[in-house]
RNA sequence: GGGCCGGUAGCUCAGUUGGUUAGAGCACACCCUUGAUAAGGGUGGGGUCGAAAGUUCGAGUCUUUCUCGGCCCA
C-alpha cells in the first residue's frame, strides 16, 4: 500500500518554531518592505486611534515591566488597526531629570573631574548625548520585542521642540497666575549657601538643644481642656518662632494632667499622650500630678493654640491638626509645626492651606518676617528662644540631646531645612483640582478601578512645585523685577525664548545675554533670570502639547494612555493636571493601567532575591512571541507572575498553536485561497462544516467584545481552547478522513478545504496581534500579493453564518460522542481494542433523540468502523462497544465485512 | 506606619444579582495511535475557593478581624 494514493499533508511549515533565530529575520523584512510606513499608507483617512506613548525614561537596559507594558501597547495598537483604523504609535523618552545628571556626575567622580568646574552648558551637552545613547539602545530592544512604531521620527523631551513647547505651556500657567512663587524646605547648608540633594546628605552625631513648651488652648470642641495647654517636644528650639500648627494623631489617646509640683508650673493644666506620659514625667521631672482627663485625638477637631510668645506679637492662631506621622515613639504625642523647616510640616500645612514663608535666608538669618529675631542667625538662636520661653512661662523643660543628624557631606556643616523660592501651580486658584475631578469623570478606566485611585490622589494633593535647583531640564522662563519683585508676564517673551529654543535648544538660558531673551522691549539689568529648571513630570506632562498637537498623523486628546499602575502619581496625574490647566479637559480620553511584573510566588524581583528574569534573556531562550503571549495571557488588571516554569507552559500552549497551523497549512499543501465569504452557500454544507461556520461565528463575537474591552487574556484562552478542543480534539480528528482517503473531486472535501482556508485565515488575523512574528512567517508562505499580515483587516463574519438550532443539535451530539468515547475506552482498558476504528458502536437512544439523530453517521464522528443506532427506551443514551470484524481497508482503514465502499477505496483496492 | 488593590486546582484564567456534587485549557498519570509523528486522540487523578469569626435556610460570592503579596505615600 502507497501512501501516495492518499492525500497527506504537506507543508514548508516546520514543526520547531526557533523563534530566537527566525523572528530576526522578520524584523529585517518589516524594516524592508517599511511596514510602518504601509500601514500608514493602509489607514490614511480613515478613524484615528492614538495611542500616546507615555515616554521611558533614557537610561538603563529595559526590564520585564518595560517589556511588558510595549507589548501591550503594540497588541492594542495592532488590533485597532485590524479594526479598521488608522492606529498610529510614536514611541518617545523622557530625557531630562537628576537620574542622568547622577550618571554623569558618577563619571565626573571616576575621572576626579568637579562639576563645579565645568560649565553649565557643557554637563548638558553631555547629559544629551547620555540620552541620546539609550534612546538608540531602547529602540533596539523595543523592536526586537515586535513593536511597530515610528521609530525614526520618535519624540523626545530634550527635542528643541519639546523644549519650546514646554516654554510655552508654563507661559500659560504664567499668564492665567496660578504659577506662583511660593517656598518650601529642602535640606539647606548656611555654610555653603546651597540646598543639598539627598545623595550628598550625611548622618552625624550632633548634640542639640531640646525643649519641652507649652501652647496654650485658645478654643476648642472639648470645654475641660480650654484652660489647658499643649506640649510639645522639639530638638530644634530655634524652629519656635515659625511655627504655624500643631500636628496631633487623631488615633492616639491623650491625657490631661495637673502639674503639682513647686514652680512655674504648678497648678497649671498641661496635655500630652497617654502612652508617654511616663517618658514625660521622667523627662521633666514631675513628681507631684493629678490625671483629670482622658480623651481620643480625634476630639482635637478645630482646637486652636495661642503661640507661646502670644504676648510678644505672635498673635495668630495656631490650629491642630491630625497627622499620620505623629507617633509615641519620642516626644509628647503633639509635633510643633514649622512649614518653613519641615517636609512633614510643609505638607500638612499646605493640606490645610497654610503657605510657608521665607523665614530664613540664605546665610541662615532670620528675615523680617520673624519679628523679634531678624537677622539673628539661627545657630544663635536657641538659648535666646528659650530665654524668651522662660519668660513667658511657657517652658516646661529644656536639656540637650545627642542624636544622628544630617550634615554637608562637603563642609561636615550641620543642615536645616529652609523654605526656599518655589514655584508652585496651584490647585485652587484657578480651579484646577475641580477641572481634574471633572476630567477624570469623563474618562474611561481599564481597569475601572484606576479612576477611583487617580481621583483619590487628585482629591488630596497639594500645589504643584514645578521647580527644581538643578540644571538638567527645561529652565523657568521666569524673570522677576528687581525692584517690585514682581513676575514679568508677557506673551510675546514667552513666544521670544520658545523661538529661540526652537531654533537652538534651552542651553542658552544659561549661557547667553539675558538681553536676547528680553528682547527690545526690557531692560536686561532690570531683572533677575531665574535659574531654576522645571521638574521632570511637568516636561512628560506637557507630551500631549508637543506630540499629539503638534504632529499631523496624530490627534488631540489621545485615544488612549497606557502605563503601569504607578503611573497614576506619575504620568497620567501630570499630563492630566497639565492638560487641565491650560486646555480644560484631560489629554486621553481613555486611561489603561497594568500591574507589576512580580515573580512565579507573586514576589517583585529584585537582585537580592535572584528572581530578576530580563527580557533578553526569554528573547534568548524562547523569542518573543511567548514573551507576547505571556503578556496576552495574564490579567493586567493584577501583578503578572512570570518565571521559567509560566513560560515553559506558554511555550507548550504556543507548540498546540503552531501544529494547528501546521495543520491547516499541511492539508491545504500550502495553497491558501481567500474565500469570499458573502458567497459561500452555507446551505449546501454538510452539518459539520456548517456547525464550524456557527463556532467561528460566534467565536469572532466575543473576540470582538473581549477586544473592545481590552480582555486579552480572556481573548487568548478562548482562542487556544478553539485550536485545542475544536479543532484539533474535534474538527480536525473528523476530518482527517475526507481530506486523507476522499478524492480531490469529492464535494464533501471540497467543503472541507472551504472552512480550512476560512479556519486558516481567521486565526492568521485573530492571532496577529498577539503572535505578530508567527502568523506573519505564516502569512509570507501562503500569500501571494500581500505584503504583511498586520496590513490585513479582521474579517467581517455575516450573521448567516449563525445557526443556533445546529448549534443546539450538535451540542448533543457532542454529548453522545463522549459517551462513546467512554465506551470505547473501557474496551481499551480491557485491551480488547486500540484504535476508535477498531471500535464497532452500538448507540441506543430513547424516542425523543431517535427521532432527531437516527440519519446521523456516527461512524465519522467517533471516528469508529461503523455505528448501528437504535430506539431504546430507558436512558438517554446507551453505548455498546464491539470489535469490528471484516477487513481493514487499506486506504480508509475502516473495518467491515462487505469491504469498503467508498468510491475512494474500492478504485485502489 | 497609612491609603488603595489582590490571594479560586502545579500553571494561566472563568465563576453572572449569594442557591443544586466549584469550571476551562495547559501541566501530570495511564492507555491508544504511528497517515498532523520531537505531532495526534481517549480516559483520569488534582482545589472547599489565603485563615478565622459572623450575617443567612444557604457564601468562593456579603461583613469584620487576621495573614501574605503588590502599588503609592510617609
Amino acid at each position: 500500500m502507497s501512501k501516495d494514493q492518499i492525500n497527506l499533508p504537506k507543508t514548508a511549515f516546520s514543526m520547531k518554531a526557533n523563534l530566537p533565530i527566525r523572528e530576526p529575520k522578520i524584523l529585517e523584512l518589516w524594516r524592508d518592505i517599511n511596514l510602518y510606513k504601509e500601514l500608514r499608507k493602509s489607514g490614511k483617512g480613515k478613524e484615528k486611534f492614538i495611542l500616546h506613548d507615555g515616554p521611558p525614561y533614557a537610561n538603563g537596559n529595559i526590564h520585564m515591566g518595560t517589556a511588558l507594558n510595549k507589548i501591550l501597547k503594540d497588541i492594542i495598537v495592532k488590533f485597532h488597526q485590524m479594526d479598521g483604523k488608522d492606529s498610529v504609535y510614536v514611541p518617545g523618552w523622557d530625557c531630562h531629570g537628576l537620574p542622568i545628571e547622577w550618571k554623569i556626575e558618577e563619571q565626573y567622580k571616576k575621572n576626579k573631574k568637579n562639576k563645579n568646574d565645568v560649565p553649565i552648558v557643557e554637563f548638558r551637552k553631555e547629559c544629551r548625548s547620555f540620552a541620546e545613547k539609550w534612546i538608540e539602545i531602547h529602540k533596539d530592544q523595543f523592536k526586537r520585542l515586535g513593536v511597530i512604531g515610528d521609530w525614526e521620527n520618535y519624540y523626545s523631551t530634550m527635542s528643541y521642540n519639546a523644549e519650546a513647547q514646554i516654554v510655552r505651556e508654563l507661559g500659560k500657567f504664567l499668564k492665567e497666575g496660578s504659577l506662583y512663587r511660593g517656598f518650601k524646605p529642602v535640606l539647606w547648608s548656611t555654610v555653603e549657601k546651597t540646598a543639598l540633594a539627598d545623595a550628598e546628605v550625611e548622618y552625624q552625631d550632633h548634640k542639640s538643644d531640646t525643649i519641652y513648651a507649652s501652647f496654650p488652648i485658645k478654643s476648642s470642641n472639648i470645654k475641660d481642656i480650654e484652660n489647658s495647654s499643649i506640649i510639645i517636644w522639639t530638638t530644634t528650639p530655634w524652629t519656635i518662632p515659625a511655627n504655624k500648627a500643631l500636628a496631633y494623631n487623631e488615633s492616639l489617646e491623650y491625657l490631661m494632667i495637673e502639674i503639682k509640683d513647686d514652680g512655674e508650673f504648678k497648678d497649671k493644666k498641661i496635655i500630652i499622650a497617654k502612652a508617654l506620659l511616663e517618658s514625660v514625667i521622667k523627662d521633666c521631672k514631675i513628681n507631684d500630678y493629678k490625671e483629670l482627663k482622658k480623651f481620643k485625638g480625634i476630639e482635637f477637631k478645630d482646637t486652636i493654640c495661642n503661640h507661646p510668645f502670644l504676648d510678644l506679637g505672635y498673635d495668630f492662631d495656631i490650629p491642630m491638626l491630625n497627622a499620620r506621622f505623629v507617633t509615641t515613639e519620642q516626644g509628647t504625642g503633639i509635633v510643633h509645626c514649622a512649614p518653613s523647616h519641615g517636609p512633614d510640616d510643609f505638607n500638612l500645612c499646605l493640606n490645610n492651606g497654610i503657605k510657608a514663608i521665607e523665614t530664613v535666608d540664605g546665610d541662615g538669618k532670620y528675615t523680617r518676617n520673624v519679628s523679634l529675631f531678624e537677622g539673628i542667625h539661627i545657630f544663635k538662636a536657641n538659648p535666646i528662644v528659650i530665654e524668651k520661653l522662660k519668660e513667658q512661662n511657657k517652658l516646661l523643660r529644656n536639656s540637650e540631646l545627642i542624636h544622628s543628624y544630617p550634615h554637608s557631606w562637603r563642609s561636615k556643616a550641620p543642615l536645616v531645612h529652609r523654605a526656599t523660592p518655589q514655584w508652585f501651580i496651584s490647585m485652587e486658584s484657578h480651579k484646577l483640582r475641580n477641572k481634574a475631578l471633572k476630567a477624570i469623570d469623563d474618562t474611561t478606566f481599564y481597569p475601572s478601578k484606576g479612576k477611583e485611585r487617580l481621583k483619590a490622589m487628585i482629591e488630596t494633593r497639594p500645589d504643584w512645585c514645578v521647580s527644581r535647583q538643578r540644571v538638567w531640564g527645561v529652565p523657568l522662563p521666569i524673570f522677576l523685577n528687581k525692584k517690585t519683585k514682581e513676575i514679568l508676564v508677557d506673551d510675546e517673551l514667552i513666544e521670544n525664548i520658545a523661538k529661540i529654543y526652537e531654533e537652538e535648544g534651552s542651553d542658552c538660558w544659561f549661557s547667553d545675554d539675558p538681553q536676547k531673551f528680553l528682547g527690545k522691549k526690557y531692560k536686561a539689568e532690570d531683572y533677575e533670570k531665574m535659574t531654576d529648571i522645571v521638574e521632570v513630570w511637568f516636561d512628560s506632562g506637557s507630551t500631549h502639547s508637543f506630540v499629539l498637537e503638534k504632529r499631523d498623523d496624530l490627534k488631540w486628546p489621545a485615544s488612549m494612555y497606557l502605563e503601569g499602575s504607578d503611573q497614576h502619581r506619575g504620568w497620567f496625574h501630570s499630563s492630566l493636571l497639565e492638560s487641565c490647566g491650560t486646555r480644560g479637559r484631560a489629554p486621553f480620553e481613555s486611561i489603561l493601567s497594568h500591574g507589576f511584573v512580580v515573580d512565579g510566588k507573586g514576589l517583585k524581583m529584585s537582585k537580592s532575591l535572584g528572581n530578576v528574569i530580563a527580557p533578553e534573556d526569554i528573547l534568548k531562550k524562547y523569542g518573543a512571541d511567548i514573551l507576547r503571549i505571556w503578556v496576552a495571557s495574564s490579567n493586567y488588571a493584577e501583578d503578572l507572575r512570570i518565571d521559567y516554569s509560566i513560560l515553559d507552559q506558554h511555550s507548550e500552549s504556543y507548540r498546540k498553536i503552531r501544529n494547528t497551523f501546521r495543520y491547516l497549512l499541511g492539508n491545504l499543501n500550502d495553497n491558501f485561497e481567500n474565500i469570499a465569504l458573502d458567497e459561500v452557500d452555507i446551505n449546501k454544507l454538510p452539518e459539520l462544516e456548517q456547525f464550524m461556520l456557527h463556532k467561528i461565528y460566534t467565536l469572532n463575537l466575543n473576540f470582538e467584545k473581549n477586544f473592545k474591552n481590552y480582555n486579552f487574556h480572556n481573548l487568548y484562552k478562548e482562542l487556544l481552547n478553539f485550536c485545542t478542543v475544536d479543532l484539533s480534539a474535534f474538527y480536525f480528528d473528523i476530518r482527517k478522513d475526507t481530506l486523507y482517503c476522499d478524492p480531490k473531486v469529492s464535494e464533501k472535501r471540497k467543503s472541507t478545504l472551504l472552512l480550512l482556508n476560512i479556519i486558516l485565515d481567521s486565526l492568521l488575523k485573530w492571532f496577529a496581534p498577539i503572535l505578530s512574528f508567527t502568523t506573519e512567517e505564516i502569512y509570507q508562505l501562503v500569500s501571494k500579493s500581500k505584503k504583511s499580515i498586520h496590513l490585513e483587516k479582521f474579517t467581517d463574519f455575516h450573521k448567516k453564518f449563525e445557526n443556533i438550532n445546529l448549534y443546539e443539535k450538535w451540542s448533543k451530539l457532542i454529548q453522545i460522542r463522549d459517551a462513546c468515547n467512554l465506551s470505547i475506552e473501557e474496551k481499551r482498558a480491557k485491551k480488547e481494542i486500540g484504535s476508535s476504528l477498531e471500535a464497532s458502536l452500538e448507540i441506543e437512544l430513547n424516542k425523543e433523540l431517535y427521532k432527531i439523530f437516527k440519519d446521523v453517521d456516527f461512524a465519522e464522528l467517533c471516528i469508529a468502523s461503523s455505528v448501528k443506532i437504535k430506539e431504546g427506551s430507558e436512558k438517554e443514551t446507551k453505548v455498546l462497544t464491539q470489535k469490528a470484524t471484516g477487513k481493514k481497508c487499506p486506504i480508509c482503514w475502516k473495518i467491515s465485512v462487505e469491504g469498503c465502499k467508498r468510491p475512494n477505496c474500492k478504485i485502489r483496492k
